[in-house]
DNA sequence: GTATTTTTTGCAACCGGTTGCAAAATTATT
DNA sequence: AATAATTTTGCAACCGGTTGCAAAAAATAC
């Protein structure tokens, strides 16, 4: 059905190595062979197959995209950022839809199956089984969105929670808030244990601030709503929060509003991402930016460098945060 | 460096053939070899490799997902249940983002030389490079959220747009709104036309409801915010609006408001599409629901059958559509 | 114009699998 | 136990390309 090589040699009356190279660059091919076996191949409308090139070149361009995310609307610039970012080199991401009951293990082999390039694994957990399969297999690995680490066994992206923590401390402080809330996700995610520990840290060296803490179930509207209602129903809730996440955020001031409280006036909150939404002007998340271009920029960075040597030996990368002002927080406290 | 074929029929002493049809589920080998094989291949940790395998079998199991909606929030959603949906079959999704300046002939192209079994096509505009070079190779292609046609070239899951115009119409009349306003997507766009011949189509039938419209550049938040602001700005707006879309008609709403109107005691608004976002309490939207899971499915399973029977001839199939009530219009008038 | 160097070309083997066919082994029939 | 029918196995060719090597052709040197 589609045309080959051969079809192509036959009809430019030359031999298959002639096409081949012609298609090949930095092969050895003269003008007018190229000439020849163009024309040929331009009237059968020949291209070759990449996945039989493969076979010899040991390259197939493909690159697995593995992520766990696919409810946070994060995540919709994430997989924009890559893809196009992927096709700009010539790389074709095989997308892996980890959520739920997938196995990792199942996925791994069936990428390893497949002959990837390369594997991107944009989540802040790393399923375990990705790390080992694939270095046994000495098929580069980069974590995007991972936990910084300074002795990594694998290519991580990502920023540093820790300082993440430590910098929403810092802007409730130099506010005046005193009698603080940490909202965090899942308490098992090490994102939410970071950016605690800094939070954390940070509040501890300014002793005139209270600090309270809770978790919400998951990284999702509904679990930040329930998780604010539960906190408003209390005796007495905090001045201010530290949500670990914009869309938890959200959720969490749906129950701000509906129980009758504003922000900032009456309650302040700064949050984590930064995603588009948080901008808009209805919602207008004062929050702390996750420089999600710059760490894809960077993972595909490190991919393409590694496709070429692929004994470079790990690293962690570190994106800086930045505070992004909007309408959630009261203004400074002069002192 | 990854084990083959070979160096299992070597280990366990019996022919490359043997330890093929252990691979390949429906041939004809004893329990004693494919026991001896499975053991050499355990110990090897051998699986077969796809992408040679394909060579001969014509069959990838690769299914090329094509999309220029990466912006939309609404598409995470897609995104997750088109992947969810192929790899429970056994497909693999090659990711491809036509947004922006991409080549959709070049990307066509492109799926073709990595033999993709077929295309889906998630876009409400599908590129005509798509429908012919696949035709032309024989490969199968759905365009999924594409539009209706009684004469299909190719497999069509959508929506009605015209019948959700009309549905919109009907919507609002029936609430007792006589002056109401179109803030359609980009004119061009075939499902703005669509849902704007519908909707007039329906005020039409109702002399007393005096219709007025306009285009918003973009599926965007800050196209609807612009266009409404605009509106607002003009000598008088209408009691109510029909938004093309919901990150649109977000956009609006947070122009409505700081307007210093209200929703909807001032204002009533309708959209389509209910994303994720549209029913959180704090958005709560009142709009026309696509049932994306429904056109998903039904994407997959054409697709499935096309694999199987590739010369199933075209259809087009329409998902209903319907309201979902929440905040943004008034009450139904008593007459 | 011949000898030498460099470039271009084709042959044939290979990448990692599958599969039609015939021989070998097994099972069923009488 | 001999024969027929069935199943299992291995051989060898093939899928659509690439590539090392040596021969052929072209370019350069003398």
């Amino acid at each position: 059905m589609a045309t080959t090589l051969d079809d192509v040699a036959k009809l430019a009356g030359v031999s298959r190595s002639a096409v081949s190279r012609t298609f090949t660059d930095g092969a050895s091919v003269s003008l007018k062979m190229r000439r020849k076996v163009e024309k040929a191949a331009s009237e059968l409308g020949y291209s070759p197959n990449f996945l039989a090139r493969s076979l010899t070149t040991r390259r197939t361009k493909l690159i697995g995209l593995v992520s766990d995310n696919f409810h946070n609307p994060l995540f919709l610039d994430v997989f924009d950022q890559f893809t196009r970012g992927l096709q700009d080199r010539g790389l074709r991401p095989l997308l892996v839809n980890l959520s739920a009951e997938t196995d990792a293990e199942s996925s791994a082999q069936m990428l390893r199956q497949y002959s990837v390039d390369g594997v991107i694994v944009a989540s802040s957990t790393l399923p375990p089984a990705f790390s080992k399969t694939f270095r046994d297999a000495g098929v580069p690995v980069v974590n995007s969105f991972g936990r910084y680490s300074s002795d990594p066994d694998m290519h991580i992206v990502g920023i540093d929670d820790i300082e993440c923590g430590r910098m929403a401390a810092h802007e409730l402080l130099r506010r005046g808030y005193t009698n603080i809330g940490f909202l965090g996700g899942p308490e098992p995610a090490t994102s939410t244990q970071d950016r605690f520990t800094g939070f954390q840290n940070e509040l501890l060296r300014h002793p005139q601030a209270a600090l309270s803490y809770s978790f919400a179930e998951a990284y999702s509207f509904d679990a930040g709503r329930k998780e604010m209602q539960r906190l408003l129903r209390g005796a007495s809730h905090s001045e201010a929060y530290f949500c670990g996440d914009d869309v938890l955020y959200i959720g969490a001031l749906s129950a701000i509003k509906e129980a009758g409280l504003n922000v900032p006036s009456d309650i302040g909150v700064i949050g984590v991402n930064d995603m588009q939404m948080s901008g808009w002007q209805n919602i207008n998340l004062t929050t702390i930016r996750q420089p999600i271009g710059q760490i894809i920029s960077v993972s595909i960075e490190l991919m393409v460098s590694m496709l070429e040597n692929p004994h470079r030996s790990p690293e962690a990368r570190v994106c800086p945060c930045t505070v992004i002002e909007r309408g959630t927080l009261r203004a400074p406290q002069k002192n």
